[in-house]
DNA sequence: CAAAAATCGTTTGAACCCAAACTATACTTC
DNA sequence: GAAGTATAGTTTGGGTTCAAACGATTTTTG
């Protein structure tokens, strides 16, 4: 990736792109820098550390969320772990086939699934997590500790503001038009009903 | 998401998991901060400003790329877009049935590929760009200029530092252990000999 | 100038991704 | 306690993702 120079380059194209509009320069930066610092530590941390134990990022990030919190609903692991619950019924399907986790229906309710680590699959994370720690470390390693916690800090700002206003921001823009469909998705079975 | 209370008491719990072995805190704070960071902007961008546009959030990175730079060569977009030339030869199928992007043979060289906005691809952008920065000024409301370009600036130390490092450290962590192949990926064509 | 090496974009396969539709179970209300 | 409502996990469909394999083309080498 040639990537950073880039960044500061293209903040003028686009300033020349748009003339008068005025852009919020560093909020674009910030942005941008997010999701390029997220690609390249994934990448880093799946081929220096991951492939070589056979797992995905989401199934690492799923297997750390069990193995921390130990023996949990599955609709908290999803939560946790950032992804949807269609998604987290498809990397436990992988998950389980390694051996890695149990699935197990709750006692009292019978719409939850209990999801836990098996045994290899702790030792998995015993093993995988210190090499993984490492490699968070090595990728940080340019800042010191007090940079990484402004970092860290600057960070959970943008998530706050997300989790705690972005639906209702999301809903006002919207505003009378309501949600526009996704163009992927399932098709609603078709009744009986023709025209 | 009730996401970022946990990651503090995650901490204390992994300190119990692991005993012994030391764990570097702040780095880890930072990674997971990142990558939870980058999935809320991007659900937000997606869902407020993109889905409107029929467009996913790669679609209109490739789109943006396009847009800043002018007609490009193929592997210049992947590499700016930060996406792998095989993921990029679908974002483009896709974005060519929507009449955004343009394909063109290099008249040289037969290897290359040129690819550029259509003009309504051109339109598209400028009017989707000035509410997609609407909403990096929204998640990033909660800091200041200031803050913002501190903070960009430390996720730069981060990319650069995976940029410029990361394939010798993966290489040497590897070390004699050639790289471990893919899970998934294209079969190697059976050849004639057989056992 | 033909064989070999390099480079580009495409194809492939397993996995991931979301949201809407759907099924199954539990709770509510009359 | 049957009908209606809510909630949990699964399926579906269009799409993205990577890396390795691959075909086409260009450059390099002998």
């Amino acid at each position: 990736m040639s990537g950073q120079r880039s960044i500061i380059e293209a903040e003028k194209l686009v300033e020349a792109k748009l003339g008068g509009v005025p852009i919020h320069h560093e909020r674009m930066a910030v942005v941008a820098n997010i999701y390029r610092a997220a690609t390249a530590v994934r990448q880093h941390l799946e081929n220096a550390v991951l492939r070589g134990g056979g797992l995905t990022w989401t199934g690492f990030v799923v297997l750390w969320v069990m193995w921390i919190w130990g023996e949990s609903e599955s609709r908290h692991v999803a939560e946790e772990a950032g992804i949807s619950k269609g998604t987290l019924t498809g990397v436990i399907r992988t998950l389980e086939s390694r051996g890695l986790v149990k699935r197990t229906r709750h006692p009292a309710d019978g719409r939850l699934l209990l999801l836990s680590l098996t045994g290899e699959g702790e030792q998995f994370m015993r093993q995988v997590f210190p090499d993984f720690n490492a490699e968070e470390t090595f990728v940080t390693s340019r800042l010191d500790d007090d940079a990484c916690r402004a970092l860290a800090g600057g960070l959970r700002q943008v998530v706050l503001q997300v989790e705690e206003h972005g639906e209702a921001r999301r809903l006002a823009l919207l505003d009378g038009a309501g949600p526009v469909p996704r163009r992927s998705g399932r098709r609603r079975r078709p009744t009986g009903e023709a025209g």
